[in-house]
DNA sequence: GATACTATTGATAATCATTTTCATTAATAC
DNA sequence: GTATTAATGAAAATGATTATCAATAGTATC
């Protein structure tokens, strides 16, 4: 069966097949969709985008899709407030990602930011080490979001 | 009409009739129950509690004040990961009360934390002001959390 | 390529926290 | 007290996400 324009092996498949999980039309579909956006995607965005190109995959696979992907640390969920989750690539070709977010509160605009990232870090793992050793509490992961108003907003 | 033992003026009331809003049973059993906790409590959790003592009063109305008092600052709405969103006084007679939070990711328990380490605040005063510069951002508020396991889980 | 095994899928129904609706009740100003 | 209208409760509606289950399609093996 023809396979779009994805090529043999994308970057993720290794991860994927080796997790025992197999590679199908829906999945590509999927994966090419969040590869190809710089937005924090819903569900049923990336549904409506694979749909209109291969119309007989449905929204249930896009749920159990992008569960598999967060279990497998390929895909972040947010909640920014609105009542849906959000999902991104957490990692791409070019490997790991992480980032923070800045939220504007009136149009609900999500800006990535990784300026400030090692800054932040630094004072991070101090943080973490002081609460992990007060609260005896092994930290793994950090959400930081910043509220407010964004450029666009700003001026009112 | 007699009213439980809340004294003639609680300290939320003067915000809460300054806004317009009345003073009820219900309101003023909702804000006992969530003064006298120090948990993070669901809308049912606080429905459950305020109904045993006042069986005429609803879930509806435990959403609809909750919802005010969100507004109004005074109650803080957060979302751990289970469901359902979670409430906690965010000022009490006291003051404000700001603080953030780890969670353990296998007990889904819920440490506060306010005293904040000085590098913490450090980090937050120039994060923020960076950010506010390059992104023409304005800075409202900020949520931290830290995800891990906590002094229970971590010996597995 | 054909076969067997079983993960994956789509359509549908179910779940469940939260909202809406709307007629009734009660807090507040006068 | 009376009038005004915010607040309320019961019930129905909403809407994102999950569960069900028979049909389909990947994959390993021949
Ligand atoms: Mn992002
Ligand atoms: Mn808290
Ligand atoms: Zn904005
Ligand atoms: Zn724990």
């Amino acid at each position: 069966m023809f396979r779009g324009g994805w090529g043999q092996h994308s970057w993720w498949q290794g991860k994927f097949r080796g997790c025992g999980y197999r590679i199908t039309l829906g999945r590509e579909a999927i994966l090419d969709v969040l590869s190809k956006s710089d937005k924090h995607l819903s569900a049923e965005d990336i549904y409506t985008k694979v749909h209109s190109k291969y119309p007989n995959v449905g929204l249930t696979t896009v749920y159990r899709t992008l569960d598999v992907l967060v279990n497998l640390g390929l895909v972040f969920k947010s909640d920014f407030g609105d009542k849906r989750a959000r999902y991104e690539l957490a990692e791409g070709p070019k490997g790991a990602h992480h980032h923070h977010h800045l939220i504007c509160t009136n149009c609900n605009r999500v800006i990535d930011y990784t300026d400030f990232i090692d800054e932040e870090i630094e004072l991070l793992n101090r943080t973490e080490k002081g609460l992990s050793k007060k609260y005896n509490f092994k930290i793994t992961n950090h959400l930081i979001q910043f509220y407010g108003l964004c450029s666009n907003c700003v001026g009112k």
